[in-house]
RNA sequence: GGGCCCGUAGUUCAGUGGUUAGAACGAGCCGCUCAUAACGGUUAUGUCGCAGGUUCGAAUCCUGCCGGGCCUACCA
């Protein structure tokens, strides 16, 4: 934990020339339960997630399409804004690098880095395909059987060719990137990846070329507009440019540094390496902590546009539900890892986890309540040993929770969750509150009472993860919506209250008849 | 080539020196009947990748081997 009254997390900025895919989905969601619990949690949050709309690629696209590169990046920006309804995201804003007041905070960092005598006129040089208008490192090139070097993903012939290039003197950083590593242990996550960002920066740095002079799509360089921003440092500043820099008067600087950057385990070297190099140039704080993910798989096979195999997270949705896909998505794999996503775990995820173990045991103790009840919250009479082991479990979460959403292990915390709930249901077989009604409708009720409190610690921890079906839950216990935050987690429920009917929240999933003739 | 990580029940994993190696899912049996045929109890399963070594004691530490993954910079 920062302290800090407030959390500000971020999701990387998606590049537009691509369409939403699981992987997207997965990073923003891991961010929109952060942000949700942080609220409940009394943070001041902001979350924010937006689009990279620069670069050569986007300029291309843009020109195949025959439409300016603006008015291009309008329209496939728009998937993406998509993709946050259709989870149900819920960032404080979506950020482009379109925008006016990015143009001005990546300015003002550049002016920053050349007043710090880390950006020096140098060329750059590599592989460059004439017909590709790309550069490829050599490792993306192989020299052919007639002795002529080629492109391997596009077979087009390569050139070596310099062209004039500012560069960041990143080589120097090293040892301060080394202490900054070793002084913030949390910097980096998971562990794995800090070995290997270490180790990386251990072997020796290069200068790094932040400018390009070969296309025009981007912020130019003050003072040499010829030259347009390498998209990286573009990108990257997009986390200070919604906090309003240069201007740190501005209301949102308060966020600075962000608590969390969170992101693919493929872009880890720009935002553990290149990131915090450029703000400490800038004499800038760096971001508290970046944590990588990692990857998944489509029933075991690596997903790529070529095999045809990209998961669309709108199709999972429509299949699945909104919320069992975002459970299973932080439940099945530890976050951090790469996991595979396997159909017929997701099934049993929701009908296993969901289904049966929570919305079942919702439901029958809700159904209890309203046949006996008349439903209402049931008095609470005097609480025996079992029940307050029951209560004290559930209110032990809050802090298990939190410690856990505090390292990312989204996992651990949903595992906790289930597990008073797997309790809870052992205790409804244990007291059986059925058999209750006839020889104590007293001791019913307290039971009752108990497993209704219980659902309720639970489903307020469930909030951030599944939101519309924590509410409905909630919705049931009559929870009133000034109720739902942590404040009130140890604001038992009131005898008397009156419930409305009870339904189902987690239907189990049957297979779709496959040959519905 | 160099570096990092991993290999434990049918499956996914936990366990990083100490009693007969655990959990969940799946399988078998029993119970319950409030509930979404849901829930609970119970049983069974493992040469802890292989081979050496350190130790009173190793899944856990060391060495080698086998198998798998990731990183080894400027498309993003």
């Amino acid at each position: 934990m920062s302290g800090r009254g407030t959390y500000y997390v971020t999701t990387p900025i998606y590049y537009v020339n691509d369409v939403p895919h699981i992987g997207h989905a997965y990073t923003t969601l891991a961010c929109d339960v952060l942000a949700r619990f942080m609220r409940l949690d009394g943070r001041d949050v902001h979350f924010l997630t937006g689009t990279d709309e620069h670069g050569q690629k986007v300029e291309k696209a843009a020109a195949a399409a025959g439409l300016a590169p603006q008015a291009f990046t309008d329209k496939v920006s728009q998937s993406f804004r998509d993709l946050v309804k259709t989870m149900n995201f819920s960032p404080d804003n979506f950020i482009r690098t379109t925008e006016k007041r990015h143009y001005a905070a990546c300015q003002a960092l550049w002016e920053k880095l050349v007043e710090a005598g880390d950006i020096y006129l140098g060329k750059y040089a590599g592989w460059y395909s004439v017909r590709d208008e790309a550069y490829f490192v050599e490792s993306e090139t192989e020299v052919g059987s007639d002795n002529k070097r080629r492109a391997i993903s596009s077979g087009a012939e390569v050139e070596w060719v310099e062209e004039p290039s500012y560069f960041f003197r990143l080589s120097t950083w090293g040892d301060r990137l080394l202490e900054f590593y070793e002084k913030n242990p949390r910097f980096i996550a998971p562990e794995s990846r800090r070995n290997e960002v270490i180790s990386f920066v251990k072997g020796g740095l290069q200068d790094l070329s932040v400018s390009r002079t070969s296309f025009s799509w981007g912020v130019p360089v003050p003072g040499d507009p010829k030259h347009i921003m390498y998209v990286w440092l573009d990108a990257l500043t997009n986390y200070i440019t919604e906090c309003g820099y240069p201007d740190t008067g501005n209301p949102l600087w308060k966020y600075w540094p962000a608590d969390l950057h969170m992101v693919g385990k493929d872009i880890i070297r720009f935002h553990c390496v290149f990131w915090p190099a450029f703000l400490m140039s800038a004499g800038i704080a760096p971001p508290q902590r970046v944590f990588a993910h990692g990857w998944w798989t489509n029933e075991g096979q690596k997903i790529s546009k070529s095999l045809g195999n990209v998961i669309d997270p709108m199709e999972l949705v429509d299949a699945y539900g909104l919320d069992p896909v975002r459970y299973f998505l932080l439940r099945e794999v530890p976050f951090g890892n790469d996991g595979d996503l396997q159909r017929r775990a997701l099934v049993g995820r929701l009908n296993g986890d969901l289904a049966n173990a929570y919305g079942n045991l919702c439901q029958r103790v809700l159904s209890i309540v309203a046949k006996n009840c008349g439903g209402k919250v049931p008095a609470m009479g005097s609480i025996s040993e079992v029940d307050m082991a029951l209560l004290d479990r559930a209110k032990a979460l809050l802090g298990i929770v939190r410690a856990d959403l505090d390292d990312q292990a989204f996992h651990r915390a949903l595992t906790s969750i289930w597990e008073v709930i797997a309790d809870a249901n052992r205790y409804v077989d244990a007291q059986a509150p059925w058999a209750l009604a006839k020889t104590d409708p007293a001791r019913r009720d307290t039971v009752l009472w108990v497993l209704a409190e219980t659902i309720r610690r639970v489903t307020l921890l469930v909030q951030p993860f599944m939101p519309d079906s924590a509410g409905k839950i909630l919705d049931q216990l009559a929870v009133p919506a000034g109720e739902r935050a942590f404040a009130a987690f140890d604001r038992a429920l009131v005898p008397d209250t009156v419930l409305p009917k009870p339904q189902g929240v987690f239907p189990r999933f049957v297979e779709p008849a496959k040959a519905a003739s």
